[in-house]
DNA sequence: CGAGGCGTTGAGCGAAGTCAACAGCAGTGG
DNA sequence: CCACTGCTGTTGACTTCGCTCAACGCCTCG
């Protein structure tokens, strides 16, 4: 069977399931011979999502997976007492699950609209039995989210209430648009695709910090904000600055 | 070419690489046909180092990979002021490196004694190729660890010093011994593999704050503290009460 | 119009940080 | 042998950052 080259792979910045397949190198799709794709779509169906809609709750059986194709999912963990951490957010082309376990152990939510390609979980299993290249690309994607959440973890352990907000604001900057190259960026303007209380629980603040630290931004001039979700940033370099 | 059945495979407790693989089953060398064996024989070497050790450091690029075989190993990350966090710690039989990366984007240091297998990197990576089942391993170890690392993430952002000293305390109690079943304890004696210092970096707190909650817990009656490293808890329950 | 959700701002408080002193201990060298 | 140094850990006094509580403004929706 024939396999994409080694360097192909090592490129994390691919959707592992793509319903429409045509840009076939950039997909899990890009692994399969054509007789699998077709197998593949006849299992998926894209589905869409309004913002707040539980995607999969905490220990409810996991029957699906799913590759976001637009928008944010926002995934959380609650201690007993209602205490929540947002533990990580997925952007397109974002793989959607925990691949091999029974139950989920997070809950997924759509933070802003979102589209996704779901596939049930026996097919991808099953797929993937044949085709190694997929867990490969599996293997890829998780390694790109331990790196994020391990440095996340410095954000949260050890960052200021400041330069987490600034980080917060960075990481979207520089994630809610998939088609945008980073590099080459110095403005942006976006839509914050999270509530204030769920920035705060991605930063481990409250909402009155956030709230005070976006105005101490504005009035120092890192940023601008209209219809308070709407953000322009003049320079991500400055930004940049104060993530720490 | 035989497989080991899916079901094997869901075990996530086992070592990836293991030197003397008497114990196949446990291994990655339990997915390795018998010549195969050999050839992952040449090339591994086990290594000792002290507390203390840097075994990789940030940016420093990737040359092996290893097998944790005892002992504790600290994964860090600094800012650029010198703010350090902790962002893991390797118990047996963990799996060291990461995969498919160029240069490290963390530091590994022995926490206490350590013993490692190592194994150059192009061995691995020419082996996997052959062999997907040590991919699959290597998937299990990862999603593990990004299942860790997620729920540290709450640890850090929403719990309390207290709760964030009792957590810490339960992870080592319920770690620290790979041979030992969690379920079947209730009392337990163990030596920290950590200073004070590395605690307050894994738990994004100060040493004066471990120091205070050790010694309210100490007179709490939920730990007793032996020569500053060993500590005994009486119930393990009651610490779990106290990690929120 | 009022209700409810979301966001901002202020006043006061408290948990954790900072700074500083000190104790215990291992290593070292006169 | 003891003085000296350096490292780790503890404790106390004081400060401060971020939390709590409360009031209020601005939307949207019914």
């Amino acid at each position: 069977m024939k396999m994409s080259s080694r360097k192909d792979i090592h490129n994390s910045d691919i959707p592992i399931l793509c319903q429409s397949c045509e840009a076939r190198h950039k997909g899990i799709c890009g692994a399969l011979e054509p007789q699998q794709l077709v197998e593949l779509a006849r299992h998926t169906r894209q589905v869409r999502h309004k913002p707040g809609e539980e995607l999969i709750g905490d220990t409810e059986e996991v029957k699906s997976y799913a590759n976001v194709i637009s928008g944010v999912v926002k995934l959380t963990k609650m201690l007993a007492d209602g205490r929540q951490q947002v533990i990580g957010l997925q952007f397109a082309p974002d793989f959607l699950g925990r691949p091999f376990a029974e139950e989920s152990r997070l809950s997924a939510e759509a933070a802003s609209g979102v589209n996704l390609c779901k596939i049930p979980r026996s097919a991808l299993e099953s797929m993937i039995k044949t085709s190694p290249e997929l867990e490969h690309r599996l293997l890829m994607q998780t390694l790109k989210e331990l790196d994020l959440a391990r440095d996340w973890m410095v954000t949260l352990g050890r960052k200021t209430a400041s330069e987490k907000v600034a980080s917060f604001l960075y990481l979207i900057a520089t994630h809610i648009d998939p088609t945008k190259d980073i590099e080459e960026m110095d403005s942006i303007k976006f839509d914050l695709p999270l509530t204030r209380v769920d920035i705060a629980d991605f930063l481990g603040l409250t909402v009155e910090t956030i709230s005070r630290q976006l105005t101490k931004m504005r009035k120092d001039g890192v940023i601008e904000i209209e219809n308070n979700r709407t953000f322009f940033v003049p320079s991500l370099e400055r930004l940049e600055d104060r993530c720490g």
